[in-house]
DNA sequence: TTGAAAGCGGTACCAT
DNA sequence: ATGGTACCGCTTTCAA
């Protein structure tokens, strides 16, 4: 038999609504018989049913997360970030991970749609289009976290197309005129094609005519940096190489390193995300490191301030962090 | 306003409970207003209000996870594992990310509680006495996956004793008969203990007196791998190493690249786990693979039968991966 | 400051 | 096959 309001109230000698005022903070009571009854709840191992509370309060303080279930290893930072904020404001998270196969995320989402949500908050997620539908025409709150995603739904992420100018400066400025961005062909991505066209427009400011040959592979993953190298053969026709994750730009410089390349003496390697993964590999990536734990607070903080519009987006600050991935050239 | 299912039975000119029954595939209905029902249903947009339904039935199929919130690769594998099977089975899973701080330990196991749960799952999570108090106070069902914790509470693990045998015998069989044990040492670990054992008893099978000094670092860092290398030094005293964990391994390898030492000429290197990173570094991790997918499903279908005791302790398979870490000495 | 009572949305028993 | 109803545990008005 589990412990409820009532059971404190009886040995309490109260009523249901004072106990359960004192144990909420909410309207008046003394501070004495509140003394005894926290006491009590305590001595008899009490827990609040939850499902009841929010049964009975129409708003409800928990916010959904939505993470991919292939292992983006940031996904932790930011949720490391939502926690945090999370429990200071007093919201939970109710984090549910999701399948890319289309008839398991239909459930998961209903699953979750089936908990009075605040909120749901997509982490990287490319979302389909019916369940998409699914989450607008249920009314809430929706946001997405390190997806760029513009005028669809509002977001917090990097700017991904300043971010390239940042990371092409830094390797013009070392001397790099050749240069090959890998993994950000999908054309159906809206973080791909802001980094791509920030690439091409970061590279005509330094009055370099982009080959288009040199934007290369469309999946996030480690394959794809192997496929690259081996695709360009050796020697490379580019001195440095942008890859748009950690994972990417690892199979690289493995590949290089299959192939006999030298890094960074033959090959200059940048790559974007900067987690734990970039400091596991000799020589250590020199990355442009995106801020995943403040995107995770600016989520909960944003939530709770309900200023949200489909439009809304809002830029972290990207760090570049030195490697010993890129060369200076002469 | 949201949907109930009071709504849907006044425009099926039905009851409420009619319409339970049919959503929830209960009792006895005609499958033609059925049918109905449903289809008024999905139009209407409704969802049901698990809070409610939680509330009315006494039992709970959700599944707390405990997630250690310092990232360890292979939580990734065994929620997998655990999801698939949760929702083949009808279950839930509540996943709580738990930090080591005492403090955020208790607020958000307490936030657990408040859910009525069917059960708790803890992810290699090596909890406080206080918190374990708790839970054990609050009379629910606890399970520890991949954390061997004999007698304390019900564990789905790899039999770590055993396994050591598997890594000695092979190491042995490879002409290895110096090999040190990184990241083991903690006393108070159940695991690091069965494992010091178990390597101890392996090479005394072999006819080999441990040297104490050989079994080096307590904690699970990519660090300790690192510093395990500076310590022994160069010449290293020992022709072979087994890293207790995959990040560790991944700082032996690197604090050998750092130090000229050449693996696997110079030593060899073999992990116990064999997530995907060790598919990341060069040469590839040899690994004694833990089947963490396996010990997923195992937990929910151990707990769907609920025959748990405190005792009840389930193995799952381990496997030796050939990577390129372990020479053969003649 | 405290209590009585209605109600949140479903479920399940007992009738019909 | 369907409906009426009590109830799950908590919150919240309103009255005392």
């Amino acid at each position: 038999m589990t412990i409820t309001i009532k059971d404190i109230a009886n040995r309490a000698g109260l009523s249901a609504a004072s106990v359960s005022r004192i144990l909420t903070n909410r309207g008046r009571f003394s501070e004495k018989t509140a003394q005894h009854v926290r006491q009590l709840a305590d001595e008899m191992g009490y827990y609040k049913n939850q499902s009841a509370a929010d049964l009975s309060q129409k708003e409800s303080r928990v916010i959904g997360v939505l993470v991919p279930i292939t292992h983006t290893n940031f996904a932790d930072e930011i949720i490391k970030g939502m926690q945090g904020k999370a429990t200071e404001l007093g919201y939970e998270l109710l984090i549910a991970f999701i399948a890319s196969d289309n008839q398991q995320q239909l459930k998961t989402i209903k699953s979750l749609l089936s908990r009075q949500l605040l909120a749901v908050v997509m982490l990287a997620i490319e979302i389909k289009d019916n369940t998409f539908k699914v989450l607008e025409n249920a009314d809430i709150l929706l946001l997405s976290v390190s997806n760029q995603l513009n005028n669809v739904m509002p977001s917090i992420s990097s700017d991904n197309y300043s971010m390239m100018f940042t990371i092409v400066d830094y390797l013009y400025q070392k001397g790099h005129r050749q240069i090959a961005l890998i993994g950000a062909s999908d054309q159906h991505s809206t973080v791909a094609n802001l980094r791509r066209q920030g690439f091409i427009d970061a590279l005509l400011k330094h009055k370099i005519n982009y080959n288009p040959d040199f934007i290369y592979g469309d999946e996030n993953a480690y394959q794809t940096g192997l496929n690259a190298i081996q695709k360009f053969g050796k020697p490379l026709p580019f001195t440095a190489v942008i890859g748009s994750a950690d994972i990417i730009s690892i199979g690289l410089l493995n590949g290089a390193k299959d192939a006999g390349i030298k890094v960074p003496d033959d090959l200059s390697i940048i790559t974007i995300d900067g987690t734990e993964l970039t400091e596991l590999t000799r020589p250590i990536l020199t990355a442009a490191q995106q801020n995943f734990a403040k995107m995770g607070e600016l989520a909960i903080t944003t939530l709770a301030g309900q200023k949200l519009s489909p439009d809304t987006v809002v830029f972290t600050n990207i760090t570049l962090k030195q490697g010993g991935t890129v060369a200076q050239l002469d």
